[in-house]
DNA sequence: CTGCATCTTCGAGTGCACTTGAAGTCAAGC
DNA sequence: GCTTGACTTCAAGTGCACTCGAAGATGCAG
């Protein structure tokens, strides 16, 4: 029934080791086993780690992720300080967005500047 | 009348030994010595400094930027295959733009998700 | 029964872009 | 004359996030 780490590794596009990297730091919590011991992943679990990586693809260091995944861990208390967290990084993200908007402009003026040049 | 290495260090953000180390791996191409040996940066070196650094933020690797760097070095020849190098880049960075935004409505939602939490 | 995927723990290796440090020389300013 | 900042070469270290490999055990599929 469950997701092995095989077809988890797919579908989240981590290697199988990476997926044992990230419950062993504390990313992911207690991955369910089956009878064999194996590692069986629940449909939650590939929606956490899906969104684990977008933080990560954001640029949000593993040791920021593993504070969230820490709070999370700690039940509803935490909601005001985990939100504050994804607020913070929000900000981050939209800072690095308009600071590549900006790099790209000089980008084009220098594109134009090529094409000016060929033309010409 | 040149700038020091100091003052190219504090206007660039770059620290001296990088601005060294930047033009030993052939980012900045022979920059100019004073009487006493010292480099003398120019205002163009300065300009070419921070487009480097924008190559840089924007995610081109550091061997990217040494073949776009030694294509500008053999002159005008190069416009087009730079051009191209520049445009290929610009939609790199345009996708990397994109996917930030998408994962910022992600974050969005998730925060949203927390305010209706704390308000309920 | 065989073979393959999985498990565990562990330490070491990788890639990138610096960053630091050592060791020794040199020249100008105070 | 001494300090300061710069120069050279060179090797080694750093930080991050994996990534890989070894070693030995186990259990399910064909």
């Amino acid at each position: 029934m469950g997701i092995t780490i095989q077809e988890a590794s797919r579908i989240s596009g981590l290697s199988a080791h990476t997926l044992r990297y990230y419950e062993q730091i504390g990313l992911i919590h207690q991955v369910g086993r089956d009878t064999g011991g194996r590692r069986s992943y629940t449909q939650p679990d590939l929606e956490w780690l899906d969104f684990l990586t977008k933080l990560r693809t954001t640029g949000m260091p593993i040791a920021d992720m593993c504070r969230y995944a820490e709070l999370r861990r700690q039940g509803p208390a935490t909601a005001a300080e985990r939100r504050r967290m994804l607020e913070a990084h929000r900000e981050r993200v939209l800072e690095r967005i308009a600071q590549l908007s900006e790099d790209v402009s000089v980008l084009d003026y220098k594109i134009d500047f090529y094409h000016a040049m060929e033309n010409s």
